[in-house]
DNA sequence: ATTACTAAAAGACGAGTAA
DNA sequence: TTTACTCGTCTTTTAGTAA
């Protein structure tokens, strides 16, 4: 079994051009590299051997490295575990919370009509006039924040009756089968731990939701 | 300073979908991915958490797991160092070795007109009559067997005089500023210690080469 | 079934030494 | 300077226990 940080040491190597042909190097040098004493970079260097991921010619004043096949495998089975982890990033978050009570503002918001226009135009329905409020999970608190990376869609503010009515910012999601919207007043950057969600339909209905109950939000950009 | 083994676990995480939201995980299940036990591997979830790499929500029967930012950075720079390994890959083999004496059965070959026209369409040079031998040391022998995956091109063989001359391959190389070639008579796939390099010039000459000299073969696909 | 903690065993680390 | 080895220390691991 290859241990992690004999990983490490072989990466280290690669990096250093073992897989291009031998490097030079001395237990300092590649300890320096690594953050540890040249003993023990010198006992990676031999387990490493003694496991054929490298071979070695030691010389009186250092050593020429090279990885050899097995080692190259190695390399690229963890190559491709950062692959799969960051090629298909983006392709969907996925937030779990659970169900509260809003403060009973978003039924009013909704039925403005130029904000209704604009989701319309942004999502793709007309909003059922009301939103649903989720606590996210502390644990989602760190996915919830990537969210903001995201592109979101600005919603213009208007003024109307002679009052301001403030912009906001919105991003397509989905709960269960139906599609729905986050959406965050004004243009803070700052998570909140609470998302409110709009859709087309009365999800508390659709979905028989009480507060408590758990969902999952789904991002896919 | 973040160890080997908790990016190890990190990147396990990373696999699962952590990334991507939060990931339900027990110490078991996690411990089982990376073949150590369940204690370790909630240990490693506690210094992860420690270390602001993760965040966890516990219950009863498991945990939710969210890769931070700052995992995720982790993780990024990690990749990039696999994508510097792999990617410039294939730009460059530099094999060391040492010239030894032939047969001087190159000589001879080098000076067969149906070879001298292959080569010259090959490599772009017609060939000084005679190889030089290197013998590459054994740390290079790792590198040596990866030239095999390289593209070599075939050199036809033919019959002159009711004689059969062998086929070959060929791969074009440099040594210090001469472009070459390693010539490989017949189709073997196993690899040799020992290189046969022709050159539009004499090699020995040109560096003053002796035998037992170091030089290095440089091969830029 | 979990997680978290304790304690004994195992293993890794690095200083020192020789070649 | 190297590498390679030994040895004492310290960390890490895992089994066992409790919640």
């Amino acid at each position: 079994m290859i241990m992690p940080e004999e990983l490490q040491c072989l990466k280290t190597i690669a990096v250093m051009g073992g897989l291009k042909g031998q490097v030079f190097l001395s237990s300092q040098s590649l300890g320096g590299a690594l953050g540890m004493s040249p003993q023990t970079a010198a006992r990676r260097l031999q387990s490493l051997e003694r496991k054929i991921l490298l071979t070695r010619s030691v010389t009186p004043d250092g050593q020429y490295v090279t990885i050899t096949r097995d080692g190259e495998e190695a390399l690229r089975r963890e190559y491709a575990d950062y692959c799969r982890v960051f090629e298909l990033e983006g392709s969907g978050f996925s937030l779990r919370g659970s169900v509260i009570s809003g403060l009973g503002e978003g039924r009013y918001y909704m039925s403005l009509e130029p904000y209704v226009r604009q989701f319309v135009q942004v999502l793709g329905f007309e909003p059922f006039p009301g939103t649903l409020n989720i606590r996210i999970e502390p644990s989602g608190l760190a996915a919830r924040k990537r969210l903001d990376q995201l592109e979101w869609i600005g919603i213009e503010g208007f003024v109307a009756d002679g009052r301001t009515f403030g912009g906001a910012r919105c991003l397509a999601c989905r709960i269960r089968a139906t599609p729905c919207g986050i959406i965050i007043p004004g243009r803070s950057h700052y998570p909140d731990d609470v998302l409110e969600i709009i859709a087309p339909v009365s999800l508390r209905d659709a979905y028989n939701l009480a507060d408590g109950d758990e969902v999952e939000i789904e991002v896919t950009p």
